[in-house]
DNA sequence: TAATTTTCAGAACATTAGTGCGAGTACAGT
DNA sequence: ACTGTACTCGCACTAATGTTCTGAAAATTA
């Protein structure tokens, strides 16, 4: 990397120290002021600079998008680490009712199995559950038998995000990409080869949210 | 605190992974694309509900002047199990080069990064490794972009276990379940819609058995 | 010193992004 | 029905913020 001028050091420690308290980056302004530059122009060369000389990344007219380059300090390497348990609930077959945990099933989760996941997959763990897929109806999902799906409740979820949602007109549930468009909504495979849907968006409900696909095959 | 609504958890979770992916919060009219709303007022007006209720601060008349509070969720009582760290050693993308641990390899992994699985899954972990998957040309398989395969060392698998096998004389590398049938050698793709085909015996070459597959959609 | 490159000033400009507001819906309690 | 509270809609408005331009000063190089 090239070596930096006097200024340049002053803004990047100054975008640090500014991240370090706010939790967001600082403005063009924020820094003008903050090294007491002349001109925000100074300002915008000299990010420009330290951006060619990857010291940070800037995205062009976003405010504030602005983040440091992580050639940093480096984290520490985990080794052990944290697990959590979630219980199988059942399996799912092709068209079968959703296997849903009622708010009461999880005080009585002795009798299920218990599957062991990094905890950041599941984060608290809360309301993630495994289900086991029985037969192969699920293949548009890339989805096969045997397979261990690991969802999370959640009764919406972004677009994009891939889902259990059911389809109310047909009484079927499915596994696809979800992807709200206002009144209606588009349901995606995974498998890109085959079309997406889309339907109504009241005539959908998402049950839960796919976190994960576990396939082991001993 | 107080219960949020579900179009509060929605936005808290865009919020945090907008902010995982690029480092700076994002824009009132980020957060309304990305989670569907109709109105830049909504969020407006939702911001200030999670901000009352202690998730977020918000800085007013700052662009993106958004930050997560750290009292979220507690960290649950992990339950410790034995993990095993595997190397994630590379990429495959359609038809390249298969990239195969060399014995000197196994000597020099300081570069790549690690894996936690548990031991059941991994034995003593020794000859295991991943890979990522780059692209769909393993569609067949059921396996897509992104997945992260896990991999044993072998040179010959029993029939119908899943093997990364090397096509001589196309000089192809694919992942199939596997058949001996004497002389000849049946390669199966995962998807049973998909048809199988059979080689001659000495024109294949195992390896690695493909001990599982690992697919996280956050 | 002359020529060239880098950096800076200042201000106008353009776009992004937060805010305010009137009106509308939904729903529970009275 | 009446009322109040919580939430939603669009839209216009304005503050915040990034960009650009011209020329000049400063630093390098020939």
């Amino acid at each position: 990397m090239k070596k930096l001028s006097e200024k340049q050091l002053t803004i990047l420690s100054f975008i640090e120290e500014f991240i370090e308290e706010n939790d967001y980056p600082p403005s063009i302004r924020d820094i003008q002021n903050g090294c007491d530059i002349s001109s925000t122009s100074v300002v915008s060369y000299n990010l420009d600079r330290l951006k060619e000389s990857g010291y940070l990344n800037r995205h062009s007219e976003v405010s504030r998008g602005l983040s440091l380059s992580n050639q940093r300090e480096t984290p520490p390497e985990p080794i052990a680490i944290d697990t959590v348990a979630v219980p199988l609930l059942g399996t799912i077959a092709a068209g079968s009712p959703f296997p849903m945990p009622e708010n009461d099933t999880w005080s009585d989760l002795s009798g299920s199995e218990l599957i062991d996941l990094p905890q950041a997959i599941t984060g608290t763990g809360d309301g993630v559950y495994a289900l086991k897929v029985r037969g192969e109806s699920m293949i548009d999902a890339l989805i096969s038998d045997g397979d261990l799906v690991i969802m999370e409740q959640a009764s919406s979820v972004r677009n994009g995000q891939m889902a259990a949602v059911r389809i109310k007109s047909d009484n079927t549930t499915t596994l696809k990409h979800f992807y709200s468009e206002g009144p209606r909504t588009r349901l995606e495979p995974a498998n890109s080869q085959m079309e997406a849907m889309t339907f109504r968006s009241d005539d959908i409900e998402v049950l839960s949210r796919v976190v994960a696909v576990w396939r082991y095959m001993g």
